[in-house]
DNA sequence: GACGATATGGAAGGACCATTCCAGATGTCA
DNA sequence: TGACATCTGGAATGGTCCTTCCATATCGTC
């Protein structure tokens, strides 16, 4: 279902595109400082809009959650893509970490369980990103900075749900995360 | 307000001290299993109770899930004090996150957000997990087997977190939970 | 500028859930 | 065994929240 289907339905009106994205920006916003429990009314009244208008735009208030996850997302990407550039494979293993630390500790709802929540966008995303990440932890691997009597998807598993950890955990102040970091790479080395 | 009041209030009937079993048993076995969404009516059913009976046994479902989940704590509490018997220090350590992890994936409301809510008894059982916790780092610190250049609160908000994290993965196989065991204890190792 | 298609939002609908009520059942104690 | 305080659970209550309705407003086009 891409955004245009020219030939078969009108094009949506232009205070409704505009409408849905207003919902949108209102919801990662409120999603993010607050998680999902934020209610579709105070998405609406941030927005400016009747929460009629909110669901009606994504059709459900999980469909609007998922694309706003997804879009949240989007710039961590990159991000992450950019890391592949870095010239030191460990370094920019290092930098990526931190960055998701950071990401996640600004983005409360990505610390939550999404049990059973029906969201094809977002579980596009985070494949994405599990591929860039992938691409980050092998590259070290193969320039000699991470051990590999350690299966490479239980590293990647590991990365994802440990920084995850970091970011929930009270303030995720930068010592923390910095420290903690170091004792992953630390213990990721080839043994001596 | 403990438990008797002699000189006061009589002591309650034996069916309600029964019933008020029963309805923890039942709490604490689908907590494990479903986290707190679970309703008071499915707990209630599975205790063979009355939704009413259940909820006036504790006061409220808060005070329901906190006496629960901290009854629960308890088993892991004696087990870390038994870890602490142990003559090699960072065996011990070793052991006892495992041991955290497996008790983490098996108890689906301890990787629950459990924000603003009122568990004083879950509280308690929390910060003497931590007192003995820290012991046990302190003791493999002592013993040389912890780098000293991360400070300790530091490294157990670390460990707390991390187990936390791995356990909420997926299936927490006991690969995972070992080889993540192997890299933070490596980390953690002083640096030569 | 006017007309039809589309969009809006306040209000109503409907589902779910913790908690309280109360009439009847059950334990307790003399 | 009898009297009475305590306890029980089905039903009622009150609250929250997502979603749908529909009369009104706005847009797009001719």
């Amino acid at each position: 279902m891409s955004t245009s289907d020219p030939g078969q339905t009108r094009p949506r009106r232009a205070d409704a595109v505009r409408n849905r994205h207003l919902a949108l920006e209102a919801a990662k916003s409120l999603l993010a400082q607050r998680g999902a429990t934020v209610t579709v009314e105070t998405i609406a009244r941030r927005a400016g809009l009747g929460a009629a208008t909110v669901v009606r735009a994504f059709g459900t208030k999980d469909a609007l959650v998922d694309a706003a996850v997804a879009d949240l997302l989007d710039p961590l990407i990159r991000r992450a893509g950019d890391a592949l550039a870095l010239p030191d494979p460990a370094a920019a293993l290092r930098a990526f970490l931190l960055e998701l630390i950071e990401f996640q500790a600004a983005h409360w709802i990505m610390s939550e369980r999404v049990e059973g929540l029906e969201a094809p966008l977002t579980a596009a995303r985070r494949a994405e990103l599990r591929k860039v990440a992938s691409g980050l932890i092998g590259r070290a691997r193969e320039a000699g900075a991470i051990r590999t009597d350690i299966d490479m998807t239980v590293v990647t598993v590991m990365l994802g749900e440990v920084t995850y950890a970091i970011a929930r955990s009270g303030e995720a102040s930068p010592e923390l995360a910095g420290a903690f970091v170091t004792v992953v790479m630390d213990g990721l080395r080839p043994r001596p």
